[in-house]
DNA sequence: CGGGACCTTGAAACACCTCAAATATGGTGG
DNA sequence: CCACCATATTTGAGGTGTTTCAAGGTCCCG
């Protein structure tokens, strides 16, 4: 697992005031309701976003009807690293969301005007294929109740308080599947497994609290 | 599956060639017989390499003793794209190879004064996420002859003669389990059933054939 | 030619998936 | 605010693919 900084790096990480008031006017707000998608799959990529509230979701679908979710993304989250001339996901709402919009041209530009930035960049994306690499690993070597372990410490690491004991799944049991490469049964038992060891407590499916965190820590451990 | 280009960027793609020369002046020659590694999981990150010639793994292991490949490299990759303080995966040499190293920090300030070089640096890890990207897909989704196909095409397509058919395994059973998240047995019967349905031949253990170029494809797919 | 490592094959166990049904949840209109 | 409905989740039973354990075969190098 890749460390944390106590402060987690985002695009505005280290701008003095006036680089920040210029990075935001690039911006213009856009409100996404819950199930709306912000961008999709093989679109020509023409902007950038900065998550200011609300909870995506990171997807990918093959020909054949088979997803897979590659990410979940909280406020603060900056989506649409430039790399390609299409996006290769989509990117939808999971709960109603603000973003900020930025044309990737203007935005590709201000980065060469303020270094900062571009280090800025440089870091998300290093955050993101270790992100990507620890996901790799659990999928290829871990049992279901440990990949739903790695989820649960993902998002209580990354909560508002982090570390937080009590999580909300926003999303639902066909989207954690799909993110942890199982079905949803599967990922009911493994809630089940991990509530009847006393390792978690559910109080509803979209609440559960961890009650044993060095139990989760070590299931959910990548390397 | 994201699309290469018909000149795979290298990390001196679109140099001249006095910068050519100038990155080749920070580098210097190391050999590596198989099986040693090139450098550690945990380890300070204080170089950045070009593989020259042979081929190189790159792994991740947990303190269970579980192992997820995450990589074949093959000559022209570039390694070590700074993005923490420590590596956060082991490299190895599978067979005989030389790479170039250069130090990390004189390479930074480098790609201070060739803009190229930091844009090639940004490439490479946009190519690098893709292909994990994929890796999640294959990993999440796919059964295992499929994931075999996958990788079977990853190395059709990177081959000297990009789709060449016959493609050479230099890779144990074990490493390619280790990459695709199965067992070395699991592996075999893969092979064994591609052959049965006439879709790959069998040469040796590490040399195979592709007889079906679409059956390949089509179960490689990831989107 | 011998030996050790690697690979393949077989049989049985296990984890996960599929199909099916029961139950719980959350939003909506009355 | 409650009853209702559609949707999401859980639970169960049986099937499938993958793993595990074990044995036999092959390849390669000394």
């Amino acid at each position: 697992m890749s460390p944390h900084s106590a402060q987690p790096l985002t695009i505005f990480s280290g701008l003095t005031a006036a680089e920040r008031k210029r990075l935001d006017g690039l911006a213009s707000s856009r409100l996404l309701d819950a199930g709306n998608y912000l961008f999709h799959q093989h679109t020509p990529s023409q902007n950038v976003y900065v998550l200011e509230s609300g909870i995506l979701m990171m997807e990918r679908s093959s020909s054949t009807g088979r997803r897979q979710v590659m990410a979940f993304m909280q406020p603060g989250n900056f989506i649409g690293i430039p790399h390609n001339q299409h996006y290769d996901y989509t990117v939808s709402a999971l709960t109603a969301s603000r973003v900020r919009e930025m044309p990737l041209k203007a935005f590709v530009q201000l980065q060469d005007e303020i270094p900062t930035l571009k280090e800025n960049v440089r870091g998300i994306g290093g955050n993101i294929l270790a992100h990507t690499l620890d996901q790799v690993f659990a999928l290829g070597q871990k049992k279901a109740h440990e990949r739903v372990c790695f989820l649960l410490k993902q998002l209580s690491d990354r909560a508002a308080i982090p570390g937080a004991s009590t999580i909300e799944l926003v999303m639902t049991r066909q989207d954690i599947a799909d993110y942890l490469g199982l079905t949803i049964e599967t990922v009911s038992r493994a809630f089940g497994k991990l509530k009847r060891e006393g390792v978690i407590a559910i109080y509803s499916a979209h609440k559960v609290e961890i009650l044993d965190t060095e139990a989760v820590e070590e299931m959910a451990l990548a390397d």
